[in-house]
DNA sequence: ATTTTGCCTTGACATGGATCAAGGCAACTT
DNA sequence: AAGTTGCCTTGATCCATGTCAAGGCAAAAT
């Protein structure tokens, strides 16, 4: 939890400069829109491990695009328990479903050192009735997102769920331009069984069974996958083919 | 079966006429703003109960509002096992999941008879960028649509889960005007199990339990809440409060 | 180097909910 | 009115996964 990268605390990256472009906002701009999309973006210094972005119900003004590292999205229930929305990746939006009601319905957190780009809403509802291609993109990645989000409800088994979620995982490196079979998963086994809604102790046995057949070989955050196909004939390709 | 409904067959009521504008695309549109839309509305005529408005895999035209009667929106996975995404209320939009790859995700299909208004994508982009206030609906409905297929990964046992889903239908219906206490479910046990991923039999042992409670009375399809305060506490509130 | 801490793994046991099987009830058919 | 059909309910049983408890291992702290 020290202060040691220092290198990334003023990076303030414009969207032309990013290399994310291909996945974020501003895919399918021309040079000159995306400059008028650089003018809204606010981009903020890293936040370190498990630091809050925003909470539930605090009034919305920001959507925001992950620029670095990893975040989570939390809801807290009536009786104290937290569910893990989902994890953001770079070149992804979190903060969507706060349009509507107005307020943030979910808390936002990094893991590990992490950053964001902040967007004013307002500024991006205005500049998306102006830039066609902006509006198109937001359409896209809310549509993206409403899937994404539908796709965690399909799968009941418990091992179809963790092969999923490895699966779905290992695409979306796959399109940062990382290894699809070389996986660092940046959350502890506690995050991924409370997202999908099982107990910790199941996801480490899955993680051994799925071993011992040969798909994969995971030591500690290191995961490597040996046998895709196997694993997605178990995700019954639900979200990942 | 018959069709006995032939009153409904011909009524291509326009967005001004149509009473839904209230939660539906036109909300927030002055008259004007609404002819537009209007324009570009395809109305047809109403399905009879289980007829298929589009399938998976079908390459992505029109998304759909509900006019009338309610559909469900289905995804079958690789080992030939029907998931049902959810149903969709008069107002409602479905195929919103389909811009981002630009074909349908799920295959939606009429429960009892019903009718629906299609909008062709391609228009309504463009007329969104003209109209900033449908550009704002667009969004938002599309940001309530994420929170809800979020809401059903949120809750784990059974009771929760049957609790939430009666509590968002009662709040659902009450948004329309219709008694939020007395509801007819309009669907068959056997279609709420699947959407809640749990077996009907559970369903129909979580009604009694529930009805031996005090909390409801349930009789085939005729539901009628007689305490609200206590499904909310076995919901935990996550979606519906 | 030793201790501490946090996370992960493993085993034993308990249980919620699935599955299997039978029966009931209401609506439609003849 | 009797039969048929489809859906719902109820009971008995089983199993996947949760829970509880203990131990292991690696990284951080002292």
């Amino acid at each position: 939890m020290s202060n040691e990268n220092t290198a990334f605390t003023a990076v303030f990256l414009k969207c032309s400069q990013c290399g994310l472009g291909k996945l974020c906002l501003p895919l399918g701009l021309d040079a000159q829109d995306m400059s008028k999309l650089e003018n809204i973006i606010e981009p903020s210094s890293p936040y370190n491990d498990n630091q809050t972005v925003f909470r539930a119900d605090q009034p919305f003004e920001r959507i925001y695009a992950v620029k670095s590292g990893i975040f989570k999205t939390v809801v807290i229930d009536a009786n104290g328990n937290e569910h893990i929305l989902g994890f953001h990746l770079p070149g992804e939006l979190f903060g969507l479903d706060a349009i509507y009601p107005k307020k943030y319905r979910s808390t936002a957190i990094s893991l590990g050192t992490s950053s964001v780009c902040g967007i004013n809403y307002t500024d991006l509802e205005s500049l998306a009735g102006k830039l066609p291609s902006l509006q198109r993109q937001l359409f896209s990645l809310m549509s993206k997102e409403v899937h994404t989000s539908q796709a965690l409800s399909v799968e009941h088994a418990a091992d179809q769920k963790l092969a999923s979620f490895i699966l779905a995982l290992s695409a979306r490196y796959k399109q940062r331009g990382y290894s699809e079979t070389r996986i660092n998963l940046m959350m502890p086994r506690r995050d991924i069984a409370n997202h999908l809604n099982m107990a910790a102790e199941t996801v480490s046995r899955l993680f051994k069974r799925f071993q011992n057949e040969g798909l994969l070989d995971i030591k500690r955050t290191d995961l490597q996958i040996t046998n895709m196909e196997a694993l997605k004939r178990i995700a019954g390709c639900a979200s990942a083919c």
